[in-house]
DNA sequence: ACTAGCCTTGACATGGGCGTCAAGGTCTAC
DNA sequence: GTAGACCTTGACGCCCATGTCAAGGCTAGT
């Protein structure tokens, strides 16, 4: 399949495809004009990028998941690579809600405060 | 005080402090060779601004609370626009939280598998 | 008079995952 | 043969708070 259909069928864009390409994630076979070529291993490959992109990875995140399906396996994240990702991100997320857990009591409290004061 | 006192003295850069003026946040006097002239009520406005980006507010959600104490209250919250911030940030908070726990939840289930399959 | 350390404005760079436009090549249907 | 729907590469824009550099003015101390 070329460009247009794999970025609809896995609810991406072009510009999207080419920039995960240009960053080493995907590689498309040409046609003989030039035309980008897919098939559906490429589909699954996007879809995982996607997936762990939506959850809050980041680009390079998701590369241990790429090769990892490239090799075979059947899923992403059974690979050494992808494991310690998905450790780290867990660790990141986290130290991510405890952050955000003390950002909300520090504003709840304030808010709490500032009614009073203001009610007073 | 001049720019790179208050700089310090708030822990932060010029750069930054020329950024909030820039912005409206902050306004200097100037003394007759064109440099800013910054008194002790500033120094409580950088400091309110500082307090409440490093917690995750961006700079236009401090506008009211500069603002409320400029108009000489004695903290930048008890002001209606400031309630009205720090309500909003609340709800963005538990949403961000609780899409972490999703989030953190999926990672969890996902490492768990992988590495049951990585075992077998 | 000169140096060093302040200060001024203006402007470009950063990161990350794209959107979007330009200028052009290719293929299909009529 | 031509319109229109696809494709190509390249490049700039975005967001946002800030770093950083350039080119120059002011002032205190020696």
């Amino acid at each position: 399949m070329r460009i247009g259909e794999l970025a609809e069928r896995t609810g991406t864009s072009t510009r999207s495809l080419r920039y995960y390409e240009q960053h080493g994630l995907l590689e498309a076979r040409r046609t003989s004009n030039g035309y980008r070529e897919y098939d559906e291993i490429d589909l699954r490959l996007v879809r995982e990028i996607r997936s762990l992109l939506e959850i809050g990875f980041n680009l390079e995140d998701t590369r241990p998941f790429v090769e990892c399906l490239r090799s075979g396996r059947a899923t992403g994240a059974e690979c050494p690579g992808s494991i310690e990702v998905l450790s780290r991100k867990l660790a990141d997320l986290d130290s991510c809600i405890a952050r955000l857990h003390v950002a909300r009591a520090l504003v709840e409290r304030e808010l709490a405060q500032a009614k009073d004061e203001w009610e007073s």
